[in-house]
DNA sequence: CAGTACTGACTACATAAGTAATCAGTAAGG
DNA sequence: CCTTACTGATTACTTATGTAGTCAGTACTG
């Protein structure tokens, strides 16, 4: 169930626009792509073909179209993407990730607090 | 310079061994590789030529052979597969990123403790 | 009811990636 | 010196990915 085959790149910016909202009909997602990031109608169909036939999202018949739905959660997804990040680039170490990341890229003052409360809590 | 041309999943083995022990003929590579892999000596042969086109490793002769070292830190390739990760994942959010692996990987003792000294340092 | 405008299905095609075989050169062994 | 065992270079082949075109069906327009 959770097999999630991979979903590419382009794929992922498919998903971003279903998990924002669904179902949509391949007309607006489309519509939306093809402003954000200049792909035709016709790439955008493709790429819903094969998060069709991986399983990613389902459609249900609407009038004379499809009404396209994610068939996992954007949770689902994230984790998977992140277990493989993790594995591949820090050999499966949290601790180097989160230092990493920590160090590279500056946290806001909500978020760090938010992090410290986590910390905290696993504390005990 | 840091322009690092992706290097893929099977690449960022080699890398990793090359990172680990520098610089090394091809069949000390392929040895380890066929071990942990189970890959053909060609195999990584030919990913050891891509990474040299690719620029991210060099060789020098030695003898009849060449001495293969990385041309790139592991800290390079760490930092672009990261951002690119955090963007496609993340939406550039480091604070998502960070609560998404505090909550789904718990850290060690010493993992924490690092992490809160650095949220500090970062504090003021 | 004929034309237009969309839709999904199918097909196309270049480049990347994973995985490996063939080939020609050379150093070491007998 | 000839065979053997490796080496790097080149070539090969399959599947994945990015990007898009063609085609046949159908609903709305007039």
């Amino acid at each position: 169930m959770s097999e999630s085959p991979h979903v590419t790149d382009a794929e992922w910016k498919v998903m971003k626009h279903l998990w924002r909202k669904a179902p949509q009909p391949a007309y607006d997602i489309a519509a939306m792509l093809q402003q954000s990031e200049g792909w035709s109608q016709r790439t955008v169909k493709t790429l819903l073909s094969r998060l069709l036939k991986k399983g990613v999202v389902t459609h249900e018949p609407y009038k004379n179209l499809y009404l396209y739905s994610p068939a996992v959660t954007e949770e689902e997804c994230v984790l998977a993407e992140s277990e493989s990040f993790l594995e591949q680039v820090f050999d499966n170490s949290v601790g180097n990730l989160m230092l990493h990341f920590a160090r590279y890229r500056k946290l806001s003052k909500e978020e760090a607090a938010e992090l410290r409360k986590i910390l905290k809590e696993q504390g005990r």
